[in-house]
DNA sequence: TGTATTTTATTTGTCGACAAAAAATCGACA
DNA sequence: TGTCGATTTTTTGTCGACAAATAAAATACA
């Protein structure tokens, strides 16, 4: 019998608070569980949590730090928003941390760097064949993100990851038209940046990145000028 | 009178203390007046700043969150070193952000920001003329700041000016051999790069911002290898 | 004397409580 | 009925205290 008695407390491990609570809400907050603007009530989660608001608030000043949410001095903290008018600077740091990171992983990468990528390349295939849009994203995500790991410079991969998150958040807001368009040709063009990087060709995987991810961007760029009413309403 | 009686606590507002103690570690960090390695304890640092551990917790996980301290579960939580076997990645990333934030200010400059840049440079020129080494570290940090907040990306800003920050460090180690080498030849570059910015030349901001930082990257790096014995010892 | 084990001390993580600040509510007055 | 000001409520920021985890010291044993 394993602790099915509840009138113990849930005997969560000294310190571990602070991790579930971060990373719970930062899932919920990039999956837009919690949607820009929902307000974050402190007294709330610790119930919800079963914790003090301490480990809590510790939680809440990572998150940010990342800047996730925005908090007020003495009142009302809450989800971040999406700053739609700024996207473009988004989508500058985007293209050129693509770019970066695949050309740094190119030249920087271990033998090893290259299985754990192709591992990431064959779950991303997956679900493009499943045409599950959600997938496609999370996997496409974290493929960019072990070919950044690969170029081993952790400033950058800092910033990518944490373009990559905000990505997920703006990705979601169109996920529907992201499946249903050549999702092939976004494996093919993922198979040729791996075997630049494998071939330590840094010039051809500048140009690759780059080519995907203008791609990408232009793909949402078209989404959102389609919806520019929706846009300005927010 | 304005409160000389000390029986009353010093009335700090509510709220301010966090930045406060925030702030100070950070310069004192940033300074090298608490050397990588450096021990911090909460409960002499809550002594120090006469206010309860939590507020100086909440300063240390913001640090943390910055990565200019390191925190050890349960126990010992001290300055971050100074990674000097991969400082490469710290240059290459310091290049790249003066050449991006540099072309971005060209490209997207405000007249306002034009004379705010042209206030640094005269500070940095002062600075150089006084053979003021770490002023013209300062300057020179706060210049290419507002260069970089005039190409408004967020992202990029961010980045670059962490890295100024890590770069302040790194700069304090050797900031002798700064001041007594060519800091008119810096004035000067500073001048053209100002003038392709304000020309909207964004191929030649490129370029100068460029050959700027990789000079000053060659000299970092010229310093350390003939201090290389020094280096291990760390 | 050196090593393993117990004991003590130090420091962190969490808690519940209180005070300050802002928002929400209520009430007086025109 | 509408507006301004006072009062109440809600939520945050800070505090002191306690418990868990680790390190340091002390003790036992070979």
């Amino acid at each position: 019998m394993t602790n099915t008695d509840a009138s113990f407390p849930p005997e969560r491990k000294r310190g571990s608070g602070v991790k579930v609570v971060y990373e719970l809400l930062r899932d919920e907050i990039l999956d837009l569980v919690l949607p820009p603007g929902s307000p974050i009530d402190e007294l709330q989660l610790a119930e919800r949590f079963k914790m003090s608001r301490t480990p809590i608030r510790e939680a809440l000043v990572r998150l940010a730090g990342e800047g996730l949410i925005d908090t007020l001095p003495n009142r009302s903290t809450m989800v971040a928003n999406i700053d739609f008018l700024n996207m473009h600077t988004f989508f500058d740091a985007l293209v050129l941390m693509y770019r970066v990171t695949t050309k740094l992983a190119a030249q920087y990468h271990r033998p090893e760097d290259i299985a754990i990528i192709r591992a990431h390349q064959a779950r991303f295939a997956a679900a493009a064949e499943a045409q599950d849009a959600l997938a496609m994203i999370a996997t496409n995500a974290a493929l960019h993100s072990a070919i950044a790991e690969a170029g081993r410079n952790p400033y950058f991969t800092g910033l990518f990851n944490r373009l990559l998150d905000e990505g997920r958040r703006i990705l979601r807001l169109y996920y529907q038209s992201y499946g249903d368009r050549l999702p092939q040709q976004f494996v093919d063009e993922h198979e040729d940046i791996i075997a630049a990087i494998a071939a330590r060709d840094t010039e051809a995987a500048d140009r690759l990145a780059k080519a995907h991810a203008e791609q990408i961007v232009k793909q949402i760029q078209t989404f959102f000028s389609r919806n520019e009413r929706i846009d300005i309403a927010l």
